[in-house]
DNA sequence: TGATATTTTTAGATTAATCTAAATAAAATA
DNA sequence: TATTTTATTTAGATTAATCTAAAAATATCA
């Protein structure tokens, strides 16, 4: 296995390459990791050396498909553990990414496979990023909130980004629980309200409010 | 904090200190951290910097109470994720360990204690060891098999070392669930099982296999 | 009690990860 | 394009944890 720190070093190439397709600087990489250039050198040349990523002095650095593997385990192991954070033991979904950031380098393939069973496989942590699944493949679509959708859209619930009870009791009420398959009916312009259908059977409004803490898959 | 190594020197230095009076040498260090004696020499002088143990050359070391605190509390984390791993993720109590072993590392008191209050507040591992709580008091009677007790003794059940299912359906059905208080009415010399009150109710005789798999604090 | 064996410590090296300061390469600009 | 600025790498040190080999202290026992 990789240590802690080539681990660190891989999620950040990994999330500073998400989204562009160009190859990631040593400054950048300091930045992220908070130390100094000079240090992200050494480094470099060290997993280029393992084959974790492709190297060329000063031309910044891609990950191999070896180093993607590792850096995806981590983040699912990360994100895993929110879900466990924040689902068993109550945390607020904004306490708990220190403690997932000393949680995912855990090594044990059983136990997050385990914790993903016990936690019924969830798509997406408490911030409404999607969790690889065990084999490494994301479902690349973000979790959007339900006041972001437009009319005629549809999605599924699942997450919230307001954690008290109080909340959680009113979605029971309103039948929003996770799993539940929405369709945007109507916009309502004066008071930004969203009228929606709920397993092709409810018809009901909720607030703007509401609407902004129900994460869907579209 | 301290380190990792640091962590698990005390913890060591706990371990073998448990039971005798006498400070702990430097070669059973060595052995029990699978080190050298002259990497423990060093580490010693640092964690008595430190204030953690108590150290005279060539004297052998024992923890101060600071060193006490902060091994304990590894023992307490160490013990329930043991639990949780077992009870909460369907993991044996033979494979825990070393999982256990790098969990207990993972720095966050409110973790911790959110999740023994998750895990309903055990008293004991699933190898039947105390598990202190959040002040760090250690209730310090080791669990014991019923197979170990003698006629007339009582206590309650606070474990069990046999984790399949069909095993945790027969103690429901006997009645023999966690919290249950008994005393032992016979020992039954022909066979070795075992004939004992249940909630001062019911009288039951319960084979030997079964006694030595069902944990009680007396 | 004195010689021998064992245990512990010291001295000096090594490895991983980091740093600062200086050197070099690449990019920006005048 | 030549010069300046910025980014990156190299060189050389530092810290934590470890090691081996040698020296020193303690323990054993004849």
């Amino acid at each position: 296995m990789h240590s802690f720190t080539e681990e660190n070093y891989l999620k950040a190439i990994y999330h500073l390459s998400e989204g562009n397709t160009m190859a990631v600087s040593t400054n950048q990489i300091a930045e992220m990791t908070s130390t100094k250039a000079a240090s992200v050198t050494d480094m470099l040349k060290k997993l280029a050396e393992k084959k974790l990523i492709n190297y060329i002095k000063y031309q910044g650095v891609t990950l191999t498909s070896t180093g993607i593997n590792a850096a995806v385990n981590i983040i699912r192991k990360h994100r895993l553990w929110e879900v466990f954070l924040v689902e068993k033991l109550g945390f607020k979904w904004d306490e708990v990414h220190d403690i997932a950031e000393e949680l995912e380098h855990i090594n044990s393939e059983t136990l997050i496979n385990r914790l993903d069973d016990f936690l019924g496989n969830p798509v997406a942590d408490p911030h409404g990023d999607p969790i690889p699944d065990r084999s490494g493949l994301i479902n690349h679509k973000k979790l959007v909130k339900i006041s972001d959708m437009q009319t005629g859209e549809s999605g599924t619930v699942s997450g919230v980004s307001e954690h008290s009870s109080v909340f959680l009791k009113l979605l029971e009420k309103l039948g929003l629980t996770l799993g539940t398959k929405i369709i945007i009916s109507e916009l309502i312009e004066f008071d930004g309200s969203i009228m929606l259908t709920i397993d092709q059977k409810t018809e009901r409004t909720i607030s703007r409010e509401v609407a902004k803490n129900i994460l869907v898959i579209l």
